[in-house]
DNA sequence: GCGTTGATGCTAATTTTTTGGCACCGATGG
DNA sequence: CCATCGGTGCCAAAAAATTAGCATCAACGC
């Protein structure tokens, strides 16, 4: 079972970090602490990035001087886990359950062509699942 | 601004423990622990409600002669947070892209009933957004 | 060549979490 | 009435997370 962004394995600062990441795709160190919520200092998110790389949650790539670092964990694979957590907890597991309330949430910034591609992809998925 | 399943600021046993809260809706501190992953004593699953409850993330009701523990903040209001922060973690913010995912995720698993259901809502949500 | 800048590695100290233990209390039933 | 059972409250110890400091090194400009 792969880590994902929420899993319950993680430290508080740790998941903060590893959210910035998957939102950002890669950072620097002084970049995830920007964006952290009531960020700590540099050296401490610097710490925090060699925690979460020890414990194989976080790659990091060299450019010129300094570090990038990067969830290990594809987006993709992090991106389901998540999901199938939320749904487990508030919508006892049901897909349609949480469709039902992203529509809800904010049907009004849809454009046009969003629910057209929806309608779509809707289609598309009720053939391939049956 | 409510605190959610998923909120920066919580420890992750308290996320752990609010997380067991919201999906079974209400629990005594014993079927807390049950329902935990890797579960502490009984003691720490306690200490962990009364320390939630302080913090307001979690009252308790008396049944009899113990305590049965609910979540503060509506289970809706969570929900549509918990939602909004995995938008914005791996959507993009994209309401699309997350139904998208959704459908994606396991197209096989829904009725028929299902499908109706959603066609439905979509179309609902349609108009009224519009 | 040399100081300054901006990064890193490491480590120690602090703070927070997490844990379990123990005393107490009402209900139950022998 | 007393012992037991299942719960609670409080507290202190242990472990983990969080933080910051300091030494070091490469690149850059003067």
């Amino acid at each position: 079972m792969a880590k994902t962004a929420s899993p319950p394995d993680l430290s508080r600062r740790e998941r903060q970090i590893l959210d910035v990441l998957y939102k950002a795709g890669r950072a620097t160190a002084a970049e995830v602490q920007e964006a952290m919520p009531a960020a700590p200092s540099y050296s401490a998110v610097r710490t925090l990035l060699r925690i979460l790389e020890d414990k194989g949650h976080v790659r990091h790539e060299q450019d010129g001087t300094r570090y990038v670092y990067l969830p290990t964990v594809a987006r993709d694979a992090a991106k389901r886990s998540a999901l199938r957590h939320l749904l487990n907890t508030f919508f006892e597991g049901s897909t349609s359950q949480a469709i039902a309330a992203l529509l809800d949430e904010d049907s009004g910034r849809l454009s046009n062509a969003d629910w057209d591609r929806l309608s779509v992809a809707i289609k598309r998925a009720r053939k391939e699942g049956a």
